[in-house]
DNA sequence: CAAAAACATTAACAAAATGTAATTTGTTCA
DNA sequence: TGAACAAATTACATTTTGTTAATGTTTTTG
């Protein structure tokens, strides 16, 4: 086998890369919204609990999970009157782990 | 020795760090800035490198590198008509290594 | 069925972030 | 000195974000 050739979709130039990271990057770059992710990395949640959790009111813990939600970070399951929250993005996930081992020692 | 008490001032809640942590992000939310400190983490460059590698106006890059500047993430060396610019956060430095790890495959 | 619980959606408005253009400051060098 | 270069600062119009309050939807339960 020769040298292996990459295609022209795979060679992604930094300022593409910066651009969808960043925009990944918006959703955490909030206290509350980053709070609720570290919840939901520690295993699925319901919107009561991390209301509960956070102390912040129902509407702004629901509006940044369908905010979320719409740009996949995260995900939902319903079940009957509740509906469970968790992590969509393994990325996300490593994310919010690095930022644990950096930011919380 | 007996068990260590943390005390009072290293015991910061969740919600405190997530204040702090997601200040920061904020900085990286962006696409130029991003990219301003992924080139930065590859080692100091001057403004003028900055503008040219980014391909971004100099009044950009030079309130965004003011900005990441006044909120420690940067720091600057004059050298005559120029000023260096390098990473002055070890922790930034972690993360952005650490969004290169899960992001740039 | 009606009330309550859990969650979602919408509207409205202040506050903050963005980007551009123009001006200014400081430095080098002919 | 003054022209040219490097960088910083200012001012401003525009857009985006953050938050609250009010209302809507769905499901359960008495």
């Amino acid at each position: 086998m020769s040298a292996m050739t990459l295609s022209p979709q795979t060679t992604e130039s930094l300022a593409e890369r910066c651009e969808t990271t960043a925009a990944l990057l918006k959703n955490l770059a909030h206290p509350l919204r980053l709070q609720l992710l570290c919840y939901l990395a520690a295993g699925e949640k319901s919107v009561g609990d991390l209301e509960a959790l956070s102390s912040a009111s129902q509407s702004l813990v629901s509006q940044y999970l369908a905010r979320m939600r719409r740009e996949n970070l995260v995900q939902c399951r319903k079940d009957g009157k509740f509906v469970w929250y968790s992590v969509a993005d393994p990325k996300v996930l490593q994310l919010i782990r690095a930022l644990h081992r950096i930011f919380c020692p």
